[in-house]
RNA sequence: GGAAAGAUGGGUGAGUGGCUGAAACCAACAGUUUGCUAAACUGUCGUACGGGUAACUGUACCGGGGGUUCGAAUCCCCCUCUUUCCGCCA
């Protein structure tokens, strides 16, 4: 959520910003934000004078009390229930004023930070980085969704009985190299300095809507209605939320967490070949890196983190461009995206395997996380996350950009995890 | 699932109707002193939203919501959560 002060201060820029996420009817929404706050600040002002004389009198009444001063007391008594009547109505319109500005302020994205260019689609992202050499396949290559079949690693038929499309279930090798690449991306976040933490899988609606995910996506996210839990759809809620309601010390700033999980997405209105075997599943496990960092800090650390996810995709061997999401494209929380899309050789397409946002205090405020600053004022933090990696895309691409007539290679650096090097 | 007890500031914990936004202690921060460190001493030390250039000041907040009262951390009602015991169980 956006901070009433920085629309009241920079009006004009927050609407030149929001227009280029193309947010509707952006200047008729902003007048509209400042006129409810202006009159939320007249209304809070009349309703504190009311009761400042609410008090003024009780007051008055336990002195005369006390001095035994009954009928003096009950005189003054007689006031307070006009006082009573009139700070209540103000103190409800109040109520009432603020549920609108809340309502108000939910709808606004985050900010797009100075580099994001415009756009609508993810044609529009800007490439940024582009590495690493398409590997030509022989005529018999095959797109991974036949070789989990050839190889029996990946089973989606028997995800499909067991639970339903997007469920598949790994086997033998292709379980290994799951869990594997799982060690080998936790391993990796620990040696850049980051925390491992292990966090529910499921989160309460605070949660949901500490990171910006609800009311937003709401519908992309199983639901459980009897315990009113969701299941999440990334670690980020969980362990940015970890967060929530705290002040945290300048001096212990950035917080580096980094969380295995499996995550799930109803990927509601998903279809054709970009569902298509592991392309795109119902549940996918991910390893993912947050930062809690000091505001002058954040674009450091994204760049940090970007080289960080860059490492990994690089030490496995797989083609990658990294592009800058356009305003269009990036997600409503979100002030500056990086998306990480490694080349998938048979299916000759990129795969998005990572995404690296800052969220500058856009999910803070909206999380009350905070830190006591160099002068000791109390100060939103910046929030920032990224996939460090997503699982099935990169087994898609190792498959699919590894396969030989002998075999699928894996990579060197996971064979001490795998235990073996061929599938 | 059944029963009981509880929820107070960063922590421990006092507070059962006005003198309490909240004792005390610990932690933290600033300073004084002392070769350094430590110790000791002094001071500061919750959050949010208003008003004010500022000093300062108004209001609200003692798990959440509602109520009683001139006045509520304190009394009443509802909810949530925690702990303990019993039951069940990886």
């Amino acid at each position: 959520m956006l901070q009433i002060n920085t629309i009241k201060e920079k009006a004009n820029e927050v609407i030149e910003r929001l227009s280029i996420k193309n947010f509707k009817n952006v200047e008729q929404h902003i007048k509209e934000v400042l006129d409810i706050d202006k009159l939320r600040r007249e209304t809070q002002q009349k309703a504190d004078d009311l009761l400042a004389e609410g008090n003024k009198i009780a007051k008055e009444v336990g002195t005369l009390m006390a001095k035994g001063l009954k009928d003096e007391a009950e005189k003054i008594k007689a006031k307070t229930a006009e006082l009573k009547q009139e700070s209540k109505a103000f103190l409800d319109k109040l109520v009432e004023i603020e549920k609108q500005l809340e309502a108000k302020m939910i709808l606004l994205p985050n900010l797009p930070h100075i580099s994001v260019p415009k756009g609508f689609h993810a044609d529009d992202n800007e490439i940024v980085h582009e590495e690493g050499e398409m590997p030509k396949l022989g005529k018999d290559a095959v797109p991974h969704w036949d070789l989990c079949v050839k190889y029996d690693i990946v089973d989606f038929e028997l995800g499909n009985k067991i639970t339903g499309a997007g469920f598949p279930v790994y086997k033998g090798k292709g379980a290994r190299l799951q869990r594997a690449l799982i060690n080998y991306f936790l391993e990796k976040g620990i040696e850049a300095g980051y925390t491992e933490v292990q966090v529910p899988l499921m989160v309460n609606e605070d949660s949901g809507f500490g990171t910006g995910n609800l009311p937003d996506k709401d519908g992309q996210m199983y639901y459980i209605q009897e315990d009113d839990l969701y299941m999440i759809p990334t670690a980020e809620i969980p362990v940015t939320n970890l967060y929530r309601n705290l002040i945290l010390q300048a001096k212990n700033l950035p917080i580096k967490n980094v969380a295995y999980s499996a995550c799930f997405r109803r990927e509601a209105g998903s279809y054709g070949k970009d569902v298509r075997g592991l392309n795109r599943l119902h549940q996918f496990d991910k390893v993912e890196i947050v930062n809690i960092a000091h505001p002058e800090k954040s674009y450091e650390i994204l760049e940090e983190m970007k080289d960080y996810a860059a490492s990994l995709v690089r030490s496995l061997g797989l083609p990658f461009r990294i592009v800058r999401l356009c305003g269009g494209d990036m997600s409503f929380a979100s002030a500056l995206t990086y998306d990480f899309e490694v080349w998938s050789a048979a299916q000759e397409r990129w795969l998005e395997v990572s995404s690296v946002s800052n969220f500058e205090s856009f999910q803070s405020n909206r999380m009350k996380c905070r830190f006591k600053n160099e002068e000791g004022k109390t100060q939103l933090v910046h929030t920032l996350n990224g996939s460090a990696m997503a699982l099935p895309r990169i087994v898609a691409a190792l498959l699919e950009n590894n396969q030989t007539p002998e075999g699928i290679v894996i990579p060197k650096v996971l064979r001490k995890h795998t235990g073996f090097d061929m599938i």
